[in-house]
DNA sequence: TCATTAATTATAGCATTGCTAGATTATTTG
DNA sequence: CAAATAATCTAGCAATGCTATAATTAATGA
């Protein structure tokens, strides 16, 4: 059977409103977890913000980790983007330091969302092939500033990204004093900007 | 009144009882942990598997955070005294490579452990009054390692230890293959190395 | 237009969890 | 041995994630 445009244009606003009720459940758990934390966040609490019953927040994801799991990808888009941004406009000082104050703003103005995107334990694929286009576009914005700089772009990218991973735990979680912060950027951008001067022998990982 | 010396051997034995018991939910609730993850440590678990009804347990601990807590809290203190043997023995290699590679094996023999301690969101006061012995002692080794080296420890130190972390967690997360494990902590030592050798002019966070 | 089919959505309930009030048993004391 | 104290258990509550089934709404074709 051919489908009249009449079929066409219901099935697409059905998709629609599919689409935005999904966007809605996503940026209502967000709100909820930013503002009460992420016990807060109940299937439930969704349901009734939404205005649905719970089933349909089931068919939309599965389960509860399923909403968790896509706001956590949400967010792995908007640290991508916000690391690309940094590395391009690049106004004063290092693409490095751009793209590590970056970060770290990101880290620091939405906890609960990087606590949904690291802490959390929601199976997200990493370093596979099932690994999501938004991780893998997130990491290559660190790939990206070592690319030429080192012998090792893949070790050096995963250490700075580790550094900055942990000082924004650290942080998040108040293992580290806030008052400290700049110092502590300072010292790891002293760090890694060392490559540019050091005078090596023999093999390091770093290039000249 | 005063008490008799069979009141107090009657009291020191009920003491050790209800240590030994205390002692006993701690490791099974390791085990579990370390064996099943953190959802299967159940109260009802734990209390199942000592052969004590619940309340006996939320008269040791108050609740189940309360237990993961003490389980955080045996686990700082373990890490402080791999991290102190690690400093002291030191055959090869730097004091900051010993203390690195102990962190690390730590975290990734007992990722649960490493998990209660730093994933969890259990509420262990930190840099503050509060705050625990083992916590403290935890981190005066990696403080001791950049002590008389640098002008600003406590910013080298939580630096080193930030760096550690993310490594240890993105690792325990699958975030990072283990493969290049290696190239990691000697490119961390690199970095960390670099200030017995650089020339540097100006103010700087290395003393010379 | 209107009955029939297909889809969407809601109701109501299950099993499991952390936790606790109140009853029960064991231990200590006089 | 009886009373008092301490230790422990039973039974249940409220909240959670999830789902089978019923009800309702929307789409279809004569």
């Amino acid at each position: 059977m051919v489908e009249t445009p009449v079929t066409n244009r219901i099935a697409e606003r059905k998709l629609r409103d599919k689409q935005s009720r999904r966007a809605q459940i996503i940026s209502v758990a967000r709100r909820i977890a930013e503002l009460e934390g992420w016990p807060s966040v109940t299937v439930r609490r969704l349901s009734d913000e939404i205005s649905y019953s719970q089933p349909v927040l089931y068919a939309h994801f599965g389960s509860r980790e399923g909403i968790l799991t896509a706001v956590a990808t949400e967010g792995f888009q908007e640290l991508g983007l916000a690391m690309e941004k940094a590395r391009k406009r690049l106004k004063r000082g290092s693409t490095v330091q751009s793209v590590a104050d970056a970060y770290l703003e990101f880290a620091a103005s939405s906890p609960a969302l990087y606590e949904a995107m690291f802490s959390l334990n929601l199976s997200v694929p990493f370093g596979d092939a099932a690994t999501p286009s938004e991780l893998r576009f997130a990491f290559s914005q660190i790939l990206e500033l070592f690319q030429e700089r080192s012998s090792k772009p893949e070790v050096l990218s995963e250490l700075f990204w580790a550094s900055l991973h942990g000082i924004a735990e650290l942080t998040r979680t108040k293992r580290l004093p806030p008052s400290r912060q700049k110092e502590r950027v300072r010292a790891l951008m002293e760090l890694f900007n060392f490559q540019k001067r050091k005078q090596h022998r023999g093999q390091t990982l770093f290039a000249d």
